[in-house]
RNA sequence: UGGGGCGUCGUCAAGCGGUAAGACACAGGAAUUUGGAUCCUGCAUUCGGAGGUUCGAAUCCUCCCGCCCCAGCCA
């Protein structure tokens, strides 16, 4: 990919950072910071804040953090964050020596939180989880003040001390910051700084018992690492008053602005954190790095390629619009990366015998055929041919409609890298009328892929040599959903499940240069589409593809038109 | 019927008062030992709607309509 001649982004943060730098607004710096939350994978939306973020730091030759939002342990883990970690880099990111916990900081803000309470600006709550949401008003009625809310600075310490030495139970009570009951915006109406958890943390273990809210610790967060440009998604655009109230109250230095934009929702897919655990909490999906799931790990094992990925998020753009990315885009990034990178090779899905009845029978003759026809430098492999093949199902019928001009009964076709082929004869089942086997001749003049006689044939297609080839299972993937918007749809999400999401194909026979393929390879699959060695379950044994994407098919649109009639 | 956002081609998205970029998708065609890749061509007289300001508006003003977010001791 050639990044060099391309102009350099800009999207409407981008104009914001141009319009700080110019004005020196964070004395020409630029730091941002990554900040997921540990209890879940990042998936292709978390990519698109990660190239967002990096992307910028890189751009302005400032830094970009990544920090971990670990406020509330339930459901946080070592597992995520090293899921995260990994897929960071994997996508081709570096934060050097910046790697960031929420938790080293809840020190520090458990003194600023005592500091708040000292100002008067925060005090301990002794309402319960329910009185807490009945006080707080509806979006269209104001709430009311707590009846704890005018205790004296040192009971609230007192109280704050004993929160955090254990002495109370859970939903018992609450650190709540003094803003404005009235507030329209319900975010203000005095919102909690601090919950008791009876929670073991994966980090800090049971050193507290008390964790800080994300209002309170991300703001603060942001100001300890130096963050002059924190952007996050869309909704927490009605949290930025709270945000900046937390910093204005401490007065603290440097002052981050909270900058939010569209969150990406891509098309046949969820990207719901919650939703995603609820499919590999089902068992739906083998797991968070099942192929069929868009988390990076998932999409890795599919196929997809880091560049593919940073290309796709650099494509949709940056803006406030919700919007609904086309799968295709997506699909389309894989293709162009991987229509560079991946070698050719022949592989056959569901093989039909073909029997060359003029081929002598023993003789076996190898072909040396280029892993790329435009690249040479990929170099080139050896396909033995051989009396008996396989080809693909698909290119066969025995009685072709109009627009078909692969084999058929009398037809004549190339064999990529081979012969010219003509169909003979047909062998089928007498009870079912199944095709069993095709018989053909072949032309050993046409071995260059070319009639002496100047004939055309109108179709190449690809092939196997039976005794040759290599068994191996492929597994076909699709979309995970049957609607564009599974979300949208009224009904629960699952229900539009794509029960074609995953096909297992046992029977296929691969081309005997794949017996050197390694986990995580890449190939074209001839006419077929690109395919990768399974990282986890493919073995010399039992080699296993994933296919990552179809080829872009012309004829596939013309069948289903043709179905349709 | 509170507050905060957003509405430009099927899907994204430029545009920032001077007369609608680009990408994907789609449709044709050329060429082709992958019905692939490549290459051409077409694809918004119109910017959610209605008024207004202006010589001139997607861009400014007014009103209306639609969609999204907020009532977790989640982030």
């Amino acid at each position: 990919m050639d990044e060099s001649n391309s102009s350099p982004l800009s999207d409407f943060i981008r104009d914001i950072i141009d319009e700080d730098m110019k004005t020196g607004k964070h004395q020409g710096r630029v730091a941002t910071r990554f900040p997921p939350e540990p209890n879940g994978y990042p998936h292709i939306g978390h990519a698109k804040s990660v190239c967002l973020n990096f992307g910028i730091a890189a751009q302005y030759g400032g830094t970009c953090n990544l920090r971990l939002d670990d406020t509330d342990p339930s459901g946080e883990s070592m597992e995520y964050v090293e899921s995260i970690i990994r897929d960071v880099k994997w996508l081709g990111f570096d934060w050097q020596d910046r790697l960031y916990y929420a938790s080293d900081y809840y020190d520090k803000l458990h003194r600023f939180a005592v500091q708040l309470i000292r100002m008067g600006k925060a005090y301990v709550c002794d309402l319960g989880v329910d009185e807490i949401r009945e006080y707080r008003g509806t979006l269209t009625q104001p709430g009311r003040e707590s009846p704890w809310r005018n205790r004296s600075v040192e009971e609230n310490l007192s109280l704050f001390e004993r929160m955090r030495a254990g002495e109370f139970d859970e939903g018992t009570r609450v650190l709540r910051a003094k803003i404005d009951m009235n507030s329209p915006n319900v975010t203000m109406r005095d919102p909690i700084m601090y919950r008791i958890k009876k929670v073991n943390h994966y980090r800090t273990g049971d050193s507290w018992c008390i964790y800080p809210m994300y209002d309170f610790a991300h703001c603060l967060s942001d100001s300890l690492e130096g963050i002059t440009h924190s952007i996050c998604t869309l909704e927490f655009e009605n949290n930025r008053p709270l945000y900046d109230w937390f910093l204005e109250a401490l007065n603290v230095i440097p002052r981050p602005q909270q900058i939010e934009f569209a969150r990406l929702n891509l098309s046949f897919t969820v990207l719901s954190k919650r939703k995603l655990i609820e499919l590999v909490g089902k068992g739906v999906v083998g797991g968070w790095d099942d192929p069929q799931m868009p988390t990076l790990s998932g999409m890795r094992r599919r196929g997809y390629t880091p560049e593919a990925i940073r290309d796709f998020c650099e494509r949709i753009g940056v803006s406030k619009n919700d919007s609904l990315i086309d799968m295709a885009l997506l699909e389309n990034c894989v293709r162009e990366d991987l229509n560079e990178k991946a070698p050719r090779v022949m592989a056959v899905l569901r093989p039909l015998r073909v029997v060359i009845d003029n081929y002598p029978e023993g003789r076996v003759e190898q072909f040396d055929c280029p892993y790329h026809p435009k690249n040479t430098e990929m170099g080139s492999r050896i396909v033995p041919f051989s009396r008996v093949l396989y080809i693909e199902q698909d290119d066969f019928m025995e009685n072709p409609p109009k627009k078909f001009y692969r084999l058929a009964p009398g037809r004549e076709v190339r064999l990529r890298y081979g012969y010219y082929i003509k169909c003979v004869g047909v062998a089928k089942n007498p009870d079912t009328g199944e095709v069993l086997e095709v018989r053909c001749t072949y032309d050993p003049e046409t071995q260059s892929g070319f009639a002496p006689d100047g004939r055309k044939v109108d179709a190449t297609i690809h092939w196997v040599s039976a005794a040759h080839s290599l068994p191996a299972e492929v597994r076909l993937y699709d979309r995970l959903f049957r609607v564009a918007d599974p979300l949208g749809g009224g009904a629960d999400f699952t229900e539009y499940l794509n029960p074609q999401s995953l096909e297992v194909l046992g029977t296929c026979r691969v081309e005997p240069s794949l017996a050197e393929a390694m986990p995580e390879n890449r190939f074209q699959f001839e006419r077929l589409g690109y395919f990768i060695v399974d990282q986890v379950d493919s073995r010399r044994g039992n080699r296993v593809f994933n296919r990552t994407v179809t080829l872009r098919d012309s004829w596939a649109k013309i069948a289903e038109k043709g179905a349709k009639r």
